[in-house]
DNA sequence: TGATGTATATCGCTCACGGATGTATGCCGA
DNA sequence: TCGGCATACATCCGTGAGCGATATACATCA
């Protein structure tokens, strides 16, 4: 007990947090966030990014990654966006998706989960 | 490309590295690592500190904590071990897990993952 | 010409998660 | 003393994320 906060809010049901529905996030979609929250990408790039990004340990196939992003649009993370004045060779079979309100703040969220996570872990380990 | 390491590990297949293949973690399952890394406990225990070390973010309901506990047998990250001398209420119809070497290992190279990921993340959430 | 890289999309299997449910015990208050 | 609650374990099963396999299509290069 002890409780974090005491409490006294046995009595409101807590006014629907939309960020707090969506933590925790998987590695795959942390990471693809990570990505997409230095500037708008497409679908093919961002798994790019995050294979680099993560030194080969979160390799992204197509069903993770496509599938990822439906997820992440239907639950209003990212969202899709007209070509961001890119003129690439394939760029006009692109897809390009950039990172919401909703997605930076549940980002940020996730962050800070994360670091008193590793925090705790850290002081366990010596 | 670039590679991480530049290379030439081309045609070394990788001597079997047990830890990599059980990363990423899942949050259920670090959480419970970092419990344990405290030292020796039993399943309902466990989920609780996770709930107190997480405030409350991380609730681990029987099917996920007996499930876990079951698996992260099976993968060696702990093992069941003889009552560490508690003399508790219901301490005979309790069952104490101990982490593994494995399990330290494991839970040494997921914190310093996340710990570059949550770096990324602060680097261009600003 | 055929392999490789870019870029997208879908299908279907596996498995972790997690709620529902069940069992058993001990404590405490009405 | 009896019901409710906390402790402590366990199993069943639906949902959904991950992800390999597969397919399409175009560009490049050997």
């Amino acid at each position: 007990m002890t409780g974090t906060d005491g409490s006294a809010n046995a009595e409101m049901p807590v006014p629907e947090d939309p960020v707090m529905d969506l933590l925790p996030l998987t590695p795959t979609v942390f990471h693809m966030l990570v990505s997409l929250s230095g500037g708008p990408s497409h679908g093919y790039a961002i798994a790019q990014e995050v294979e680099e990004l993560t030194e080969g340990q979160i390799v992204l196939g197509p069903g993770t990654l496509y599938g990822s992003l439906q997820r992440m649009v239907a639950s209003d993370l990212i969202e899709e966006t007209a070509n961001p004045g890119d003129e690439g060779l394939h760029s006009d079979r692109r897809r390009y998706y950039r990172i919401t309100a909703l997605g930076r703040t549940a980002l940020r969220a996730e962050s800070e989960r994360l670091m008193r996570a590793v925090n705790a872990a850290r002081e366990r380990l010596g």
